[in-house]
DNA sequence: CCAAAAGTGTTGAAGTTACACCCATGC
DNA sequence: GCATGGGTGTAACTTCAACACTTTTGG
């Protein structure tokens, strides 16, 4: 029977991409609606306690699973969060006294970030979570507790992290068009970028490899596909880039 | 009376500058040679467990003060730490049970850096600090626990914020030469710079103006004083400048 | 006059941005 | 034939790294 450590959590903010847009992995915890004596949706990162003698980055991966059923998502810290006034609005306060055998009790949190392609990881709500479902990042409304400002703070780090390493590479299938690649980047820095540059710099990098293969059935010109280049990537997470700009 | 929460820590990476290098400072925490039967220095840094109600960012400030007397020192964080094992050696254990009502606890710790003029911090050791010194942080030894990973993260972490904000131009005198300036940047980034190059991004950025005054009584061609353009540091802290390079 | 650090400009290479048109395909 | 997204090149500009000599002072 494992202790849980009562002062210590992690949230998870994880990341998913569909080929348009960047989502946010959020379940929904529940809460009590006092005026209309009924429970309604309140979203929040996937968190929970850690156990005494569970590593900050395992705690991390086992707390998604008991609460998304995701498994084997590697997950970047990217802060601590200790104000002890981050989870005494009304209704956190409710909430946690209906889980938590010591509600009271002052809860620092560790952030994990993480980006998946979203279509590999269906989320299957489990523990307290009643539903785990993936969000637009521009559509998330107010979360429990701190949580959109850990939100806010892990897509900074995300983006700070793209431009020193070649993370989100992994997020497209084996064969990907370029424009692809570009969605992606476009997505996750919230903005456009032109088709051009953004082919020229990826090439220099030195990471695709151009195949034979195109598209087939699309009704414009078909696209031609890339691979990426493993050791060239693996070399490039290794070293990192300084300052890969778009 | 206080609470202390005994699974969190705070750790203190304090980074001074004496015009010529950069230095750490440590506090000697004694460990007890059974060999020799007698204490041995053992450096650590500044840390200790937070209270039960206290922000991070203050326990930080409280706990470089407990230690060190050093006090309105704003510090930044860079991590949490939370590897089950790093307090398990064998010193580290018989140090803990020496000075903590809880020393088999496992404890998560914060790590929290900054950067200030080392003579205007005199440290004065207090409570299970021996000693408090300034060490140049190039011959830093073995460090107690895991300090020798914090520090590393805690350089690089500043290294990276160097790129992106003005921190450091308040290490200086209110009249300095651009060789002391660039002296700091070499001090941090451990390698020599090109003076010219060195000298005219640092105009280009706007942030210092020149004065009339000049050093006197050098044996040298005196160098001309320059002084912080406080509106535009003000501006650069806050929309910060991206990749500022050396 | 010597030692010591200050101060100053140029050049070539690389990188960045902005921008517009034709192409291949399905329907 | 038309709508759709794919694909390509250039010019102006900025940034970057590398590099050597003269100046001013104290002793």
């Amino acid at each position: 029977m494992k202790r849980l450590n009562p002062h210590i959590s992690i949230d998870c903010v994880l990341f998913g991409f569909d080929f348009e847009n960047l989502h946010v992995l959020l379940i929904d915890r529940g809460r009590y609606d006092s005026d209309f004596k009924n429970e309604i949706v309140q979203y929040a990162l996937p968190g929970d306690l850690i156990y005494m003698d569970e590593q900050l980055d395992e705690g991390a991966q086992r707390v998604l699973k008991d609460l998304t059923g995701l498994q084997n998502i590697f997950m970047e810290q990217f802060g601590a969060f200790g104000d002890p006034g981050r989870l005494s609005s009304e209704s956190d306060q409710r909430w946690l006294k209906s889980i938590r055998s010591e509600p009271e009790e002052r809860v620092v949190t560790i952030g994990y970030y993480s980006l998946v392609k979203m279509h590999d990881y269906i989320p299957v709500a489990s523990s307290f979570a009643r539903s785990a479902v993936w969000v637009p990042v521009n559509e998330v409304a107010e979360l429990a507790f701190d949580h959109n400002i850990l939100l806010d703070k892990a897509l900074s780090a995300l983006r700070q992290t793209l431009q020193t390493r070649p993370i989100g590479f992994n997020l497209l299938p084996p064969k990907f068009t370029l424009s692809q690649l570009q969605r992606l980047y476009e997505a996750i820095h919230n903005r456009d970028i032109d088709k051009r540059n953004f082919r020229r710099k990826i090439i220099k990098l030195g990471i695709v490899t151009e195949l034979a293969e195109k598209q087939e059935g699309v009704a414009h010109k078909p696209a031609r596909f890339f691979s990426f280049d493993k050791d060239r990537y693996e070399e490039l997470l290794q070293e990192g880039f300084e300052n890969f700009k778009l």
